[in-house]
DNA sequence: TTGTGTTTTATTGCCTCC
DNA sequence: GGAGGCAATAAAACACAA
């Protein structure tokens, strides 16, 4: 048995210890809560044994039923083969108790484990035991009890146990993950295939790259401007034309405007555009459009 | 029916407490 | 020193498969 199961049984028996000091005050009720019914049932057999306890077999005294007949040989055997008092101890002649009389005890022990001296012999009294058999069934239902406890017990640490294996596994995989996963990474940033070990298209854009992305912005909203001011001029000059195609969700327009000077009419933007000189390309893109 | 394993009752020896 | 507890054990009673 390893240590830990060993600790844990300690632990058990300590608190069994502990309980025994705690429940003296509930026995009482707990015996007088007994029916009159189980006295009762024994009541006859009672009144004999009062006057031939020391003579007639414990089953007889107490009331047990004999549950075979090789029980009522065994129960008259067991005076005949001893004499009385300690003698009769020495020849072990068990006799179960009757079903009534174990449930009884059985009612007392759920509420108590110990009885004080009175209230065991009260209860024997009660259920037409021997005060001794009394002290022995606590005894041995103490100890059967110990033994429950200590199965459950045990059965939790192989759980505990169990799970913790378990865990262990998880944190391994888990480990496993992120080594996995540093390695992805590492490779990544050296921009390095993880699987063939190649170089890569680097994942972050260049200069370049983000140049073209603007340059097409720019045209892209060049052309939808020169999309709109085209049809405002068609629409204006009511000719029938019809539009180049419906512009559908355009950003917003910059301002816009016709300047007229040297004999030329020219189509100013205020343009989203990163440089003036860009501007004045998109004006004249604009304008040789709109002409 | 019988052999075997389990449960229940009882005993013994040792220990602690009052 | 006696009473009572526990652990270990004996032995009877019981359950059950072969």
């Amino acid at each position: 048995m390893s240590d830990a199961k060993k600790n844990t049984l300690n632990i058990m028996a300590c608190l069994a210890e502990c309980h025994r000091y705690r429940c003296a005050s509930m026995q009482k009720d707990v015996i007088h809560s007994i029916p009159d019914q189980l006295t009762m049932d024994n009541g006859s057999q009672q009144e004999s044994s009062d006057l031939h306890v020391h003579h007639l077999p414990i089953a007889s005294v107490i009331g047990v039923e004999d549950r075979t007949e090789e029980a009522d040989d065994a129960a008259v055997d067991y005076h005949d083969d001893g004499g009385e008092g300690q003698d009769e101890v020495s020849n072990k002649r068990m006799k179960r108790h009757t079903d009534d009389q174990i449930k009884h005890l059985e009612s007392v022990f759920e509420r108590c484990t110990y009885l004080g001296g009175n209230q065991r012999v009260e209860l024997a009294k009660k259920l037409g035991m021997e005060e001794r058999q009394v002290k022995f069934w606590f005894q041995n239902r103490r100890t059967r009890k110990k033994v429950i406890i200590i199965q459950g017990g045990i059965a939790i640490l192989d759980m505990m146990h169990d799970e913790r294996q378990e865990s262990m596994w998880l944190q391994e995989e888990n480990d496993v993950l992120h080594a996995e996963n540093k390695v992805l990474k590492e490779a990544i940033w050296a921009n390095i295939c993880f699987t063939c070990g190649s170089p890569v298209v680097p994942a972050i854009p260049t200069v370049h790259h983000r140049y073209l992305s603007f340059q097409n912005m720019r045209l892209d909203d060049e052309l939808q401007h020169a999309t709109a001011v085209f049809n405002m001029v068609a629409q204006d000059a009511d000719v029938g034309l019809p539009p180049v195609f419906p512009l559908t969700d355009v950003s917003p327009l910059p301002q816009f405007g016709f300047v007229t000077g040297n004999n030329q009419t020219s189509l100013v933007i205020d343009p989203p555009s990163p440089s003036q000189s860009e501007n004045q390309v998109s004006t004249e893109s604009a304008n040789s459009t709109s002409t």
